[in-house]
DNA sequence: TGCCAGGTCATGG
DNA sequence: CCATGACATGGC
């Protein structure tokens, strides 16, 4: 089998491919396995020389792709060193160390974060496999298990909005068609959004429904390379709330506006490290439960049950 | 069982 | 502008 050893140092594969950015990565021994663009590749530690070991199963002389992919030589003590030295950011990092950003397909990209909305991450991976399952090509691989690149935009405008939600993708299924015909017809330039400026980009991403603000700075931050982009999810609102804010009530505008002075020109991997630290080891340090204060759900369910009598 | 999940949109104050 | 509920589906 072809491969090969990319040179670096300080890449921790572990928090980089389980972290939330990318959702096709499987563990499996020391190794970590995947679909990169239509190749299939598996990932590990060089036991010799200090760098990733990759093989695949064709083109052994083309590794362009997962360099792109990967993006190896990306200074990273360079982009840390640009953080603000707060203590919640710091405690992030120290344990997560080697944690970085991937370079991934603007289209699997954002329709993934389409395809994210309200799910748990465990969740969010079933039913992109059930996508690429569906309706991508197989792809040659050493396994027993089909696997698939994932569908072109062309092929998801083309197929019915039933047919999607077998996918188990549900309300999300109109928006992931949706997408793939504003793209595939060009109303949407995604792979030249980089050239633009941020804040055009991100207005041509919102013009997608099911795509708002947070879903188009995943896309804008993992895949169009604009690590300034801090995304704002449930999670890192509960961070920026409750360790940044003493846990007093702040709007969700007023974070975002936060967010985006406080951790500097590469906001984004500062958000990765946020998400990652305090979603896995950071468990008990932040609160779980919902931070808006509201109905309890059982007497919303009450509400609804004496109105649907 | 009932709550919640890497949200977004429409609606009613 | 702000708050709230609907929207599918499934883990815990």
């Amino acid at each position: 089998m072809p491969s090969v050893i990319l040179p670096v140092s300080n890449y921790n594969l572990d928090s980089t491919l389980d972290s939330g950015q990318a959702f096709r990565w499987v563990k499996v021994g020391n190794s970590w396995e995947g679909v990169v663009g239509t190749r299939w590749v598996r990932l590990s530690y060089s036991p010799d020389a200090p760098g990733i070991r990759a093989e695949t199963c064709q083109d052994p002389d083309d590794w362009s792709w997962l360099k792109k992919y990967l993006d190896p030589d990306f200074d990273l003590d360079l982009a840390l060193s640009t953080f603000p030295q707060d203590p919640v950011l710091q405690e992030a990092i120290q344990n997560c160390s080697g944690l970085r950003l991937l370079r991934q397909d603007p289209w699997e990209c954002l329709a993934s974060f389409i395809l994210s909305s309200t799910k748990q991450i465990v969740q969010i991976r079933e039913v992109i496999s059930n996508v690429t399952r569906c309706f991508g090509a197989p792809i040659k691989h050493p396994g027993s298990r089909p696997l698939c690149s994932f569908p072109s935009p062309q092929i998801i405008a083309s197929v019915s909005e039933t047919e999607l939600r077998s996918c188990k993708m549900g309300f999300r299924a109109p928006y992931f068609k949706a997408a793939a015909e504003l793209v595939h017809s060009g109303q949407i330039d995604l792979p030249n959004l980089h050239r633009l400026p941020l804040g055009m980009a991100r207005e041509q991403l919102m013009k997608i429904p099911g795509v708002g603000r947070k879903i188009a700075d995943c896309a804008l931050l993992f895949s169009c390379g604009f690590e300034e982009v801090f995304p704002v999810d449930v999670w890192i609102r509960k961070v920026l709330q409750q360790l940044y804010f003493k846990n007093r009530k702040i709007k969700a505008q007023r974070l975002i506006e936060f967010a985006e002075t406080h951790f500097g020109p590469y906001g984004g991997l500062a958000q990765q490290y946020l998400f990652h630290y305090f979603r896995t080891a950071g468990r008990n340090q932040v609160n779980r439960r919902p931070i808006r204060s509201k109905t309890p759900r059982s007497k919303q369910n009450e509400d609804k049950k004496v109105r649907k009598k």
